[in-house]
DNA sequence: GAAACGTGGTG
DNA sequence: TCACCAAGTTT
């Protein structure tokens, strides 16, 4: 099919899923405002996460941070508590830093062009074409994966989304159907791509554009979209001591680089020469998008007091116990970990 | 511009 | 079981 003809043949199809959208869209809490705040953390939270899973964050985080100077004045580690268990943790840094620059840069009010939306920390071209669209009436189309499937499987567009071209190319092709409302098609967009027009096994008899997908005429469909590249996880081996007295137990806090920035863990080592008592040790295994993680964890029971005093001190390990570290973020293997320690 | 970054659902 | 993948952004 050609695309390029340059003018609007397939706007009716835009039009077409406006109006599918006004009568069909999913009752979700961020549908019922405008506020470019709340739709800003929904559009963050949702990056890379299903509806499900990131529901409760959301409701959550808006519940506890109802607004930008709220989340500016929060302390990190808080935003980071509200984050745990989401994963993409430099989400929840950057969101705390993108809303101390709406309170430096913009006064407090959150800026309502693509260009200066685009500006703050953890907003992509997506996301800032989303709130621009939703909230302000702006005219970008909010090119994500849902753009890829959806528009690939239209036109039977074998262009590989795994190449660093796929953003622009998708736009171009957004741009043929477009509509006049936005907003409105951007969201429309979504509900369609993850409930109808999904990876595997899409609901091709419910789709609003099933007259006009090339795919589903061909009975192609499996076929879109092409994604040459794969993700290749490599092996990794973690150790952990969790070191504990009395009820209580030794955490720190991880740097921003690598893995699960800025989340609490276990002690990752015990001084040569101080032997403690070590009970056993447990092995875990835990799947991230790239790695493969074998975690072992030692339990360290330590039955003298010089020794915990010694070791906290020389290593500056923070003490907490199981109660405390609920008010902390923990990477999700180690949250178990604690959780599971209860029944020792 | 390729690689890194979490977790949970799905077939 | 396990590979795939989900409302992307950063470096």
């Amino acid at each position: 099919m050609k695309k390029d003809s340059g003018n609007s043949d397939f706007l009716y199809i835009g039009r077409k899923i406006g109006e599918w959208y006004r009568n069909n869209a999913r009752d979700l809490p961020f549908r019922q405002t405008k506020d470019p705040y709340k739709i800003w953390i929904c559009e963050i939270v949702f990056q890379q996460t299903r509806i499900n899973q990131g529901l409760n964050h959301y409701n959550n985080f808006i519940e506890r941070f109802p607004d930008v100077k709220t989340l500016a004045e929060a302390e990190e580690n808080e935003v980071l508590l509200y984050w745990k268990g989401l994963g993409y943790y430099s989400r929840a840094i950057n969101i705390h830093k993108a809303a101390q620059q709406i309170m430096n840069d913009y006064q407090g009010v959150f800026p309502s062009r693509y260009e200066e939306i685009l500006k703050l920390k953890g907003v992509g071209k997506y996301t800032a074409a989303a709130v621009s669209s939703i909230c302000f009436n702006g005219k970008m189309p909010a090119v994500d994966g849902n753009f890829y499937r959806v528009l690939s499987r239209l036109f039977a567009d074998d262009f590989d989304i795994s190449s660093s071209k796929a953003f622009s190319y998708f736009s171009e092709l957004a741009q043929l159907v477009m509509p006049e409302n936005v907003g409105d098609f951007n969201q429309a967009m979504m509900d369609i791509g993850s409930e109808i027009c999904k990876p595997k096994n899409p609901l091709c008899g419910e789709c609003p554009l099933n007259e006009d997908c090339l795919a589903f005429a061909t009975q192609k469909i499996s076929d879109y979209p092409v994604k040459t590249k794969k993700v290749k996880a490599e092996d990794l081996a973690l150790t952990y001591y969790f070191v504990h007295r009395n009820g209580q137990f030794l955490i720190r806090q991880r740097g921003d680089d690598f893995i699960w920035k800025k989340l609490f863990e276990f002690p990752a080592a015990i001084p040569a020469g101080m032997q403690p008592f070590i009970v056993g040790s447990k092995t875990i295994t835990h799947k991230l998008t790239h790695k493969n993680l074998s975690i072992e964890i030692f339990n360290v029971e330590v039955t003298s007091e010089k020794f915990w005093n010694d070791f906290i001190t020389e290593n500056q390990y923070l003490i907490t116990d199981v109660e405390a570290s609920h008010k902390k973020s923990f990477p999700k293997p180690l949250e178990n970990y604690i959780q599971n320690s209860l029944k020792d």
